[in-house]
DNA sequence: TTAATTTTAAATGTATACATTTTTACAGGG
DNA sequence: CCCTGTAAAAATGTATACATTTAAAATTAA
């Protein structure tokens, strides 16, 4: 694999992880040093990591990590409250019972699985989001929706010790898929509006918290 | 200035006067010559565009030059719609005399000069949009409305001949500000998608008659 | 002639080396 | 003691060189 890639994946888990603290300011050189890479590389995962917003170039002030605040989080869900349902709806009169079988599976995959990490289970969560979303055949909306939930997925090292919301979280996608299959596309907006406002919830009250 | 933004700007410029025609195949290589860098900037510069939607990755196939569809445009005017009126709403109620006045200002400086060429017509009217916005104080909000303005920049190239909604645009922008001055946020909200849709209208109309 | 395989060329990824800018540290004067 | 200006050092931008992968061409066998 290449390894500007293998750099990156590595620079977000290690953000995640909160191995880089936030509003760390870290170096090129410190960086292709710790990784054991070339500058040229880190370069690359850098410029990348600061379109998707992991970290911020600050001038002169150098790259810091982005540090996360509960109005950020609001602001966050305010945009997916704005496009998600959106893609929902644009999306459904494309949904047919394959497609919905295939995020099934991927709900059964989470499931199943009692032995995954919080990234994983993020994984397989968004992919089952994105499934039913892909299907609106809009690129740009899908667009930003990746980067929204890039956005969020920044949060899930403060997720993992806050899995109280997880079962809440199931049963809601299986009523979403009930929904989708019933037609009843207004009612599917609407849970997944609640969906998205109580996971919102639920980090925001972590954030608080601590 | 550094190499890397004059390379991204030329670029950029070079792709919306059609100088690169769209779905042309283009290596950096090729780019490092003809722009007299190394391809180290090429690289930087390309990157960047290819976030930003204006060059494609078809991985070995090259890059491409993204072209344009009626489609694109109208996703791109749905999302607009979605987007745009929200964050004029937000920062209603943090717009004052002065940032109006400012507004007004970048009005009169594209008024003023009738020597404008089409891109600095383009890059003043988006200024005074954002003007307004950026009192919603919502970062990722702008960001997602900051990239949305580059994928309808990237058609001004074909709008400079078209340029006959240009006069009604300003009386809608002025329009605009009578109305956030009388506090009247619903009815600019209103205009403001009246406003969004009759560019689009425009766009389109040109597209598909050519 | 076509299909397959080896060889060659070209493009991209990566590393090292050099240049330019920016930051820092320190010395001397106010 | 602080301020400032200059020298040293560190970080980033850019170029060149090397390595690896990928595409193309050509040669050979069926």
């Amino acid at each position: 694999m290449l390894k500007k890639q293998q750099l990156y994946q590595q620079l977000k888990r290690d953000i995640q992880l909160q191995h880089w603290q936030p509003s760390a300011v870290l170096t090129q050189q410190q960086l292709a040093e710790y990784y054991n890479v070339s500058r040229i590389v880190v370069r690359d995962a850098l410029q990348q990591l600061i379109n998707e917003g992991w970290l911020q170039s600050h001038g002169k002030a150098g790259i810091k990590v982005s540090n996360f605040t509960v109005a950020e989080a609001n602001e966050l869900c305010l945009l997916r409250l704005q496009l998600e349902p959106l893609a929902l709806q644009l999306a459904a009169e494309n949904l047919n019972f394959s497609i919905l079988g295939q995020a099934e599976d991927l709900l059964a995959a989470i499931d199943n699985n009692t032995q995954l990490s919080a990234f994983e289970r993020g994984d397989l969560n968004w992919q089952f989001h994105r499934r039913l979303y892909q299907e609106c055949h809009k690129p740009h909306l899908l667009r930003l929706l990746d980067q929204l939930h890039q956005q969020v997925s920044r949060y899930i090292g403060y997720q993992e010790q806050s899995m109280c919301y997880a079962n809440t979280s199931a049963t809601e996608h299986r009523q979403l898929i009930t929904l989708l299959r019933a037609g009843s596309i207004d009612a599917a907006c609407t849970l997944l509006r609640e969906h998205i406002t109580t996971a919102t919830d639920a980090l925001i009250q972590y954030l608080t918290k601590t």
